[in-house]
DNA sequence: GGTCATGGCTAACGGCGTTAGCTAAGATGC
DNA sequence: GCATCTTAGCTAACGCCGTTAGCCATGACC
């Protein structure tokens, strides 16, 4: 277990309060609303200040992602613990994770992993679970991964009808997948 | 079958000209490189003259994105008519599409559906091959195209790791979801 | 106590979407 | 055939955005 931030030596204090409150403001109010001057605003100073903390507002972006990434492996790991072997579990403790940050989510999933600046061993630790789930096997890991991260974007960006029933939709795939 | 833009008759032909121009913008050089300044310049025109066409510029994209939903559902369509009832036949369409047109595809499938500016129909037209194939059974279809979005959505943003083998994840996949 | 790094600041640049207001050209009505 | 109105372009400008340059106070270190 870590200390849950994964930033502690890696970032400054002050570059943890910074993305702390880019975390709030993007969670709050989207990606819109998390803008180099709201988020100096937030803090108390001026945007060009953030600049001696971070590169640009990717380099803070990156940050969040890597929290993400952190955070859900952390979920995943609980539900493994709490009930090895059950994918109904592994499926229901990523799409709630999910679903409880879908800002967050979706700026960590909608472009390319910045792999260079991950911690090291970050990105195989978010997949270890669910591979375990499927006995080893990489393609029914993967293909599990997909349905789950489909139906998770397809609900945040309300692509389903209004009327879905999105709950049988996980059990179908589920048992599809993991019979 | 229809004219292949869906937009003759609901838009003028100079809102034609920008949408194309625009589309061209963002499959050559992606979502950045598509502003009203770079717009109109391709146009020949300057960009407060895009705004005697369309009110902003989500109306530009909107268009886009039904062009994007017009053209994947006439490639399911051609795969279901070739193949009747072959589910890996459509996979192999989606995929191809989608990958083929990525940007367009992420920029018609990362935010909410525009229902109200959609062609009646046209979402349920999209949906109708995968029903077909999941032989009616909502739940299935639901849960396929969530493994479908997922895999496209995926790579696309190069989330799996570099050495992953993506065709045997999406035969694994579509062997559990439809044995 | 002088030196230097830290972390603020202001001013400004270029690019973005967008608005206001002007105008040339063509269609329309009598 | 002329007046009128609509169309579709234009320039200028506004308020945002990320970002850079350059200045300055504070406090640590030898």
């Amino acid at each position: 277990m870590t200390d849950g931030t994964g930033a502690t030596g890696r970032l400054t204090a002050r570059a943890r309060e910074i993305v702390a409150a880019a975390r709030d403001l993007l969670e709050e109010s989207g990606p819109a609303a998390l803008t180099m001057r709201t988020l100096a605003d937030r803090l108390g100073i001026k945007a060009p200040s953030l600049y001696k903390h971070f590169p640009d507002k990717h380099a803070v972006e990156v940050e969040l992602a890597a929290q993400m990434l952190e955070e859900s492996a952390e979920a995943l790991e609980t539900a493994a613990t709490r009930t090895p072997g059950s994918l109904e579990e592994l499926a229901r403790a990523y799409r709630t994770y999910a679903l409880s940050h879908p800002h967050l989510y979706c700026l960590a999933t909608e472009r390319p992993l910045p792999r260079a600046s991950l911690p090291a061993g970050l990105e195989d630790r978010a997949a270890l679970p669910l591979l375990r789930a499927c006995g080893g096997d990489l393609d029914l890991a993967r293909a599990t991964w997909a349905f789950a991260h489909g139906m998770v974007v397809l609900e945040i960006h309300g692509r389903f009808p209004e009327d879905a029933d999105l709950d049988a939709a996980w059990k179908r795939g589920l048992r599809a997948l993991h019979p």
